[in-house]
DNA sequence: GTATCGTATGTTATATCATAACAAGTCAAG
DNA sequence: CTTGACTTGTTATGATATAACATACGATAC
């Protein structure tokens, strides 16, 4: 998975998730129904962020609803069962990069190349919880969102190129 | 100032808040116009996240320009000062709790009442920058969007008031 | 099997958030 | 008192998101 800004096997990562979200979805009682899974299978295949409108062209292609309810519906559902993030950042969408565990994420997100990674840093959210309670707010859900410079496009700039 | 969910004194905050803005101004040669200080003072009354049309409700009652633009602009022009965080979960701006130094916000955000406290964390954001570097990534500004229950708000739920 | 009820899908319509592009006004430097 | 950079204001449009309603589906009880 894309722990990082390393290449890796899309299928297989993929097929992982979709099982994964199987599984989750029978666990929890809830369906994963074709336009559901469709989703998140374009979220998988692409492997970014994707606006709710590009998803929902995708599904559109797919034969699936034409309004945005329908792009936005199953977005919220994967969301709430963790296995798609939103980037608020982005006002975009990103299959999960590690399904299945609990966790608040932490994205780096590129400022030049806009490539996301989703990285896990379980102690940055025990250090969230903590700062936050030192001021008697009690956390539910974090997110970390840090822009910059990934491997590549800083390399980029060392080697002259504009950006 | 707001460094939690204490009460303070408004104006004292405010008016401390101003007067950082205008040497900041000064010392970057840029210019603190009427439409820029007064978006600045609304935010830092209301001492809350607003949206930006709020702003320009605000702002047309003022007497300034009537279109989205005046907002924005007036908005942008703080956010890049350092003054105003926009807050990405919330689609608003808040007047910065801790202006002049350089920093990334972490902000709680309670989900029942919509509060917001911006709070230093200084060793948080080195963490992000720690860990974000074990992966190649180098940050250039991160922020962190806690989702909970402010002190009042848990004290709420404890009493048994519904949420 | 079929009636029932909760859930899911699809639609229309509209709300909300944000910016591009251009014209007119302001202000300081020369 | 003109020039040039910047600021303000406008019109127009683009982008993101949701409310509200109608229809279809699926599991369960009978």
């Amino acid at each position: 998975m894309t722990n990082a800004f390393q290449p890796h096997n899309h299928s297989q990562c993929s097929a992982h998730a979709l099982t994964q979200a199987a599984s989750l979805c029978a666990k929890q009682g809830v369906r994963l129904t074709p336009v559901r899974q469709r989703t998140l299978e374009i979220l998988l295949e692409e492997h970014r962020a994707m606006g709710a409108y590009e998803v929902l062209d995708r599904l559109i292609g797919d034969g699936f609803g034409k309004q945005p309810p329908v792009a936005y519906r199953a977005l919220e559902f994967l969301v709430d069962l963790g296995l798609v993030h939103r980037i608020n950042r982005l006002n975009a969408f990103a299959a999960c990069a590690h399904a299945g565990e609990t966790h608040s994420p932490t994205f780096l997100i590129c400022q030049t190349c806009h490539s996301i990674a989703e990285i896990p840093a379980p102690r940055l959210q025990e250090a969230i919880t903590a700062t936050a309670t030192e001021s008697g707010f009690c956390v539910e859900f974090a997110s970390v969102e840090a822009i910059g410079l990934c491997p590549k496009c800083q390399h980029k700039n060392e080697s002259g190129t504009t950006v």
